[in-house]
DNA sequence: GGCTTATACCCAAGACTTGA
DNA sequence: TCAAGTCTTGGGTATAAGCC
């Protein structure tokens, strides 16, 4: 059971773009906590017949294969001690194979980004009878359709799993805002920076990602941290690392370990007290030595 | 139709931080 | 000190819906 809730978490997760197979064995193989079964071919195949018996998933056929689907670390190269981002190199942007495409006044309730929400064809009655049995193993499917088969949750679970257990499923989000959770389920554990939504995945100015963000943030759906990256070139950036609250993780950034830093300090004065001269010029010497700036 | 209100967007300015 | 990058805020405008 515990298997079935964590795949259907994985492929609502994915949102209205929906997840082809070889992306689904991909993100439970790599799905923290540890998906409990080892996904190998006996195991996809029970999984298939599983996900075809879910009145809740339909099934659908692109115009064209999805690319393969690739993940990046945001944290592979993280200073533990610093709480910054070290990139070794100039970032290189993976191809996004999620290009957003936003659903907008959809008179059936559909919300998310989905690049051919129009022009995929719904196959879920070929994939499985009316009482809910499959038509086809899953090598006999994946044959046939291979990666233009993408696995699709119903419009309820995917909000379910983004507002998450304690969320209000009758809380109507703009279409807009609901793209940004949609993308924040997708980056899982990962996050978004702020930045890269609105200069790169939504293409709009910041203000407009500030003013549609800020719904998610009144209605208490995400979370926000402050991200630093310092570049090849010794210059840091500033953002803010976005993330659905299931996937909150407490990461200490410079300005926290600049305060555990200064709280320390204090302690270890007589009456907790010192000059502020004092301070900072310890502080600006711990900052030299160890976060670098 | 006229008024009010809410929503959405654009744009500019300002705050904050950093590096040169 | 200045420029650049990012985020926030507020003013102005357009549009739609509701009410009288």
């Amino acid at each position: 059971m515990e298997a079935l809730w964590a795949t259907l978490d994985e492929v609502a997760l994915e949102g209205l773009d929906g997840i082809t197979p070889g992306a689904l064995w991909f993100r439970l193989a790599s799905r923290v906590p540890p998906f409990p079964l080892l996904v190998e071919p006996g195991a996809q195949q029970l999984l298939w017949a599983t996900l075809t018996a879910q009145p809740d998933l339909s099934f659908y056929l692109l115009p064209r294969a999805r690319a393969p689907l690739l993940l990046q670390d945001r944290y592979e190269e993280i200073d533990l001690e610093t709480g910054i981002l070290e990139t070794k190199r100039d970032p290189v942007p993976l191809d996004d194979i999620y290009p957003v495409h936003m659903v907008f006044d959809n008179i059936d309730g559909i919300q998310g980004s989905c690049q051919y929400f129009n022009e995929r064809l719904n196959i879920t009655d070929k994939i499985r009878t009316k009482d809910l049995h499959p038509c086809y193993t899953y090598a006999d499917a994946y044959e046939q359709w291979g990666e233009k088969l993408v696995i699709v949750a119903s419009q309820t679970l995917r909000y379910r799993v983004l507002i998450g257990c304690e969320g209000d499923p009758d809380l109507k989000l703009p279409d807009f805002s609901y793209c940004i959770l949609e993308r924040l389920g997708r980056a899982r554990w990962q996050g978004e920076l702020q930045r890269d939504l609105h200069s790169g995945a939504f293409k709009v100015d910041a203000g407009k990602m500030h003013y549609h963000r800020r719904v998610l943030d009144r209605n208490g759906l995400i979370s926000m941290q402050s991200h630093v990256i310092r570049l090849p070139s010794g210059a840091q950036q500033h953002s803010i690392l976005l993330l659905l609250n299931r996937f909150h993780v407490d990461r200490r950034n410079k300005y926290d370990i600049l305060m555990e830093k200064l709280s320390s300090m204090l302690c270890d004065r007589p009456n907790q007290m010192e000059t502020l001269a004092n301070l900072r010029e310890e502080l600006v010497r711990f900052s030299f030595f160890k976060l670098k700036i």
